[in-house]
DNA sequence: TATGAATGAGCCTTCATTCAT
DNA sequence: AATGAATGAAGGCTCATTCAT
């Protein structure tokens, strides 16, 4: 019996010496928890059509417990927003680094955007629809994460056309929208629809057609 | 070409004429009222914001008389889709009567569709906007209107591909999405922003670069 | 059929001339209806302790009618307390008009103040003791109703003191404290006991021994 | 007289030793500091407006703890009352003690009842207001705090009937409820002005008021 | 047709209380 | 004894929809 209870003392604190090194507080845990399942939620459903209770009961915490970690349902979406954007913003950035033509960073991002999505579909959903809801949100949206999402688009093109590789007769800014409006709306189409995408092979196509475009 | 384009006027006018006939009392009149009321109130506040009673009070008639034209809410919603699915459809067909070379047919597209946008902001917001509020109701979307207008802008580049005009490497269906995503997300940025745009020059950009990237 | 529809239209028009008299609208009563059930509610349960639910279902309305008449929770016991202020200072003021001596004046007051909450338990107890609930809301019964009322109690006692009745070396308003103080113990007492209380008598009794202090 | 005085000074100091020694490690303490920041929190918000967390957090102690010493957030307010109620009493009569007149006793019992109220002004609120939340809660109070004090009251009215200084044509049970509403609405325009009051002398003309109004 | 008062289901949020640590 | 994270019941309020007039 006192083995036993050693065994699992070393068990639990084993587990806990692994969460640990995981991750730095148990609180991100729960957090994270949470919002992994209003992630899933929402984009099963929808924003207005989900309950708090329904996230809460998918992350297997109650109802009050949501308001520990968050001022309201609002700010789920937006966590979760929030959160991506961060990773999104990084990732690009680091993904930059190694980079060396124009042309080539233009594909790094098509790519790492595309794939980014269709690793997790139900975030894709909340991406590509649910953050979308109202003007109010999407100017949020714009404000923030575009706005440094299209600085990162732009430099490339900038680049180019210093570089006099992409003809300098179009507009950084217009050929920024049209670049991400491309990959945006292969997004859209994916989570739209029920086949499988190859999202690699859409990101080529679309960075092939967007230089031949551009390219002197 | 004049002559097409005069006969397209003539056909829409005597439309409108017709419709006045055969909606006796103004009883079209009052459901275009609504309809108009509730783009309106649907642009400002959001569907999900925006009450009923709101809608009816835009459109200067009772809670009650909204469930007279339409089943609720939703109807609303779709309604307002429904119609300016049917005039863009229309508008766009009509206006690829009389143009010969595909490029300039998509050229005519891409204006019609931001000038329609442009026209009518709060329509636009509605479209770009409200109508993309779940993965059911831009499913939906998806299926009808998008259907019918991606073969619209298919046809035009199918032609050009045959016609040795466009190169046929680049699929017909993505090189579709990439002109339809740029379009799109045009008039998203110009609903989000309060700044004057020129759709007619974003909508000749977007043709220029695409023509350009998709052309042998 | 025709005299029967006529005869009915002649009783709803006589009804409603009635109840044109006795209550301007047909709306007046059914605030009154929430008023009065409010008011028994708030009695019985407290007003914390009470639900909106319970006292529409005591109006016999649903719940959400409520809200069509009252702003919320708190807009019912703040309404239940203006109406009643209103009727007190009313009648309090026409009572004064036949009186002639100050003494009569108070023994009046007195008398309906204690046969006004003696008539409407639930009143006396909403007034006793549910408007007391905060510092705020004693604060407001303070500054509106208690100022006109301590005013016209006051207005006696000085009358009195320049008629050389009472001796001024009282200050009038401490004298109205305590003959408000008075009343207002009276009146908790009977809220609170079990037992049959002669509230004229009492109010005879406050006065006497109060014009016995205060004389000269 | 002064050995009297003496006497119960001594007592009093004797039961505050005792208790220190009672309750070993500043247990008492604890229990005395969530007590008096419940009356603070209670005093400031209102009972149903403040939290538990919220005395639990000004007592600088966890919420959990107030459960140690509490059943209840219902029992911080009853346990409120009753400590000041223990305390009022003994200090009533021993003030008793040593007077002799009834006259004089009322004058004592005013003084001490505005003036302990007047020290503390937060437990002041919690008496005038917050005490009187609930019927239930006033009967309660009725029944323990102001039987006792009642009857303190009363004692000398009847002693100074018999004594042929008061009249008797006045209940004592009426005198009783009129001295005490004068002195309790005292108590409540302190607590509900900022102004600054003299209690003292308020105490005082209530007292001189009452027995001009009940002497012979 | 038109009205708008009435309905009542539905949901977010709060907070007293518990309990594992 | 002390903590404070977690619980989950409870209730105020909104608003789409109905229906008697």
């Amino acid at each position: 019996m006192a083995g036993v209870s050693t065994s699992a003392m070393r068990a639990t604190s084993s587990a806990r010496r692994l969460s640990v090194v995981r991750q730095p507080a148990g609180v991100g845990d729960k957090r994270d928890l949470i919002l992994k399942a209003a992630t899933k939620v929402f984009a099963r459903h929808g924003f207005f059509q989900s309950q708090v209770a329904d996230v809460a009961s998918v992350a297997g915490v109650a109802a009050g417990t949501v308001y520990l970690y968050f001022k309201g349902k609002d700010d789920l979406l937006v966590s979760i927003f929030e959160r991506s954007m961060r990773d999104v913003l990084a990732e690009g950035r680091a993904a930059m680094a190694g980079v060396d033509g124009p042309a080539e960073r233009l594909r790094r991002i098509a790519r790492l955007h595309l794939e980014r999505l269709g690793r997790d579909k139900d975030l894709a959903v909340v991406f590509q629809v649910e953050l979308r809801h109202t003007v109010k949100f999407m100017e949020r949206f714009s404000e923030t994460f575009l706005q440094d999402y299209f600085a990162l688009i732009r430099a490339a093109i900038v680049d180019a056309q210093q570089q006099g590789v992409f003809r300098k007769d179009v507009s950084a800014t217009t050929a920024t929208k049209i670049f991400f409006g491309a990959l945006d709306e292969m997004a859209t189409n994916f989570v739209l629809s029920r086949r499988r995408h190859d999202l690699r092979a859409e990101a080529d196509a679309v960075v092939d057609l967007f230089i031949n475009g551009v390219k002197r």
